[in-house]
DNA sequence: CCGCATCCATCTCGATACTG
DNA sequence: CAGTATCGAGATGGATGCGG
């Protein structure tokens, strides 16, 4: 299988793409968002573990890319939320994939990761 | 869709999986190394920009994670080949997809950016 | 050839505090 | 509610030199 670019090659466009999708926090966003629009403090609650800044830094990120929109309802106080774009919404079922895929082999990582520490890691 | 573990919860096994696969170096080797075996040097300078430390250690953690296998080949000097693991094996095809996607929508994603960038971006 | 150790610049991240 | 600003700590990355 080739690839019309060499996403091997630095400054590859690809690459980058691939960069924004490597990213742990833009992952479980786009998987949290993928049911309908959320707000800010919505996905701060939800998403144990992020920090405001990375959120806001993440859904910038994406907002850029054109994966998430940001709709700025003007209540008071503002309410702020974020949905699927279009584009965003093609990346579902490839997200999806990741998700299950860590689930379904979640277990046999976690295994192989004993043996290894068992085997080489002691000391 | 639900998941059987709530990926959205801190320390989620599933979650520590998903980490290991958003890294940008990763789903690189693991797309280089997908067609058969491959020596250290060989990766090295098929994956343009990546240092040879970023190799060695995001190497160590495939290898830990059971997704690739290291074999040395007592020649002089040693050669060292990487290969997919079976389980390595399983992620052909989530890693082709995102890796297709980027490739599809990366234009998409490049006009998003300068959008963004000339709508709200200039100062 | 393979890869670890070290040094050092850079960056990212989280916690905290503050604004519209 | 939805962020931005700031700061210090820790992780990360590249460059270099050495050893098996």
């Amino acid at each position: 299988m080739a690839y019309i670019y060499d996403i091997y090659e630095e400054n590859c466009p690809t690459r980058q793409v691939l960069d924004r999708l490597a990213d742990k926090w833009a992952l479980l966003i786009l998987d949290r968002v993928k049911h309908g629009p959320m707000r800010f403090n919505h996905l701060k609650r939800d998403i144990r573990g992020i920090s405001q800044k990375a959120l806001s830094q993440t859904l910038k990120k994406l907002e850029r890319d054109g994966l998430v929109s940001r709709t700025v309802h003007p209540t008071i106080p503002v309410t702020v939320e974020y949905a699927l774009t279009p584009l965003g919404a093609t990346l579902k079922e490839t997200v999806a994939a990741i998700a299950h895929w860590a689930e379904r082999h979640m277990e046999a990582v976690l295994d192989a990761q004993k043996a290894y520490d068992g085997a080489g890691g002691e000391r």
